[in-house]
DNA sequence: TACGATGGATAGGCGTAGCCTATAGGAAGA
DNA sequence: TCTTCCTATAGGCTACGCCTATCCATCGTA
């Protein structure tokens, strides 16, 4: 049983004649009425009695008719439907994101969506990175917003902003006043870093790494306030990315002058996923935020 | 977009791989995939997300795939439907009858076809013989009892009884005590007839005809008993079918000898009609009705 | 009664859509 | 890195739906 058929067989009905039928369906008569023919050896009966010059229809014929239009209605309802929902700008847009950027990132860019895109509804999850990149394979969030890279042909990323790492200091050490500092120049101080799993505890041990120096870790926390408090108070240093600097604290901010000292926040898509009006929506004003 | 295309795409659905729906739908991978690539095309937007090994719906295939099932659904509740009606031998039947026939024929017909059918629904109309061929072809009958012949090729004829004319006398007539009398030996004596419209009125002035006879009418009735009554009264006499005899009058019943003297009552349907069991379940205890 | 007009069925040819097999290409796991 | 698994692509074949031409029956009309 093919669609054109109930099409046809549904005009007949309406029409009273397989001509007129076949005239308001745009095929010739024969085309026409092989079809209800087929349709009718399908099903094992006839849906007309062709009585000479018209056409009516059998009883079976009566009770098919309301079905068959029925599954052509549902199929213009579902056509219809993707018709609609093909262009809508809002459809949900669930974000992950990194707690050493969600901070500072999220609340303009949340403002700037909810203001453009009214309809859509934003989810935001704050997790560690490998957990973004497994609810991303899962489909769980649509965007991951975090540190670049990645690792792994699945994903595709788009780099938001790179800044600069700064050292932060205690307001009465001896390095404060300098314009600039190199990692040595850290290498007999004690190290206030995020805990493990935190991406940018790896990226300040990386730059640390690559500067030959395994920082003395005398205390770790989840988020960058109680470092910087704890520095304030003496108790070591740390190496913070810009966007984290705190103005009021007690701490000095002296950008570190290693070449790699940086670290660079992108948008985290799965490759091949595609992406809704509200999706690249959100990226369009990710990446718009580009310094 | 097509049925199979719908199919398609739910069993992608279901089995979560394009490979194992082709599996499963009985079709090689790549018409699969073809057939669901065209749909998206038609549609204008992606189903699936096909992320390397595994596929996933996109939010517009979640939003499509009840849509799509509800069509598929429909249409099998359509076939089935068919499938259940097109055996079912309960339909309506839909009879008309002349009322020349109707009292003698229809009373142990109703009997034993509402035994034998007693899920269907029988209506009966009486009728004469023009309106009840009207409404043969206007459908608002199914199958008509009338005198034969009728003229027109759109009608379906089968004989179901010939029955011999009687001549309805006076007890007291010279001629009843005859054992068969012929037309001619009644040419002197008043007629009692029905009246026009009736078909056996037709039959009767047909055989007066042949008999070169013209009857000379003093009453017409609509009705055989009427008739029978005042020829009973010795007002006339009359021409009545076999079927039409009541014992109990005060008629004496004498057949007729001439060769054409007779009727023959039949089952009349539209040509091109298709049949349900009900109908020929009927028109089945009417002509085995035949003597 | 014969005629043309109308409407559906039939016949035969044509083009394409859907199916197939073979194969390429890319990701995942050993 | 090799193998395996999965989807996409390519090319060929068949069948199905469409077409035109024609037939046949009915209906209206001269």
């Amino acid at each position: 049983m093919e669609l054109h058929q109930l099409r046809y067989f549904c005009a007949v009905a309406t029409a009273g004649s397989f001509s007129r039928a076949a005239e308001q369906s745009h095929v010739s008569q024969p085309s026409l009425s092989q079809q209800v023919r087929k349709l009718e050896d399908e099903l094992g009966a006839r849906l007309f009695d062709r009585l000479g010059r018209s056409v009516r229809l059998t009883e079976l014929g009566k009770a098919f008719l309301p079905r068959a239009r029925t599954v052509l209605r549902e199929l213009e309802a579902a056509k219809g439907d993707v018709e609609q929902k093909k262009d809508f700008a809002g459809g949900p847009v669930a974000v992950g994101i990194i707690p050493t950027v969600a901070p500072y990132l999220l609340p303009p860019l949340l403002e700037s969506f909810t203001k453009k895109f009214p309809q859509s509804r934003l989810t935001v999850v704050e997790e560690i990175t490998p957990v973004l990149l497994e609810r991303l394979r899962a489909g769980t969030i649509d965007v991951a917003i975090l540190a670049l890279p990645v690792r792994g042909h699945e994903f595709e990323t788009t780099a938001i902003l790179t800044e600069p790492l700064f050292a932060a200091l205690p307001r009465k050490h001896v390095l404060a006043r300098r314009g600039t500092i190199s990692l040595r120049d850290l290498r007999k101080e004690p190290f206030l870093l995020l805990r493990d799993g935190h991406c940018f505890r790896d990226t300040a041990v990386a730059a640390c790494d690559r500067a030959r120096l395994s920082p003395q870790v005398v205390f770790e926390s989840g988020q960058f306030s109680s470092l910087l408090s704890l520095v304030g108070a003496g108790m070591g240093v740390s190496i913070v990315p810009e966007m984290a600097i705190e103005k009021g604290a007690a701490c000095k901010y002296v950008r570190i002058s290693d070449p790699e000292a940086n670290r660079t926040v992108g948008a985290v898509v799965l490759r091949g996923r595609s992406l809704s009006r509200a999706h690249t929506g959100f990226l369009g004003l990710l990446v718009g935020k580009r310094k």
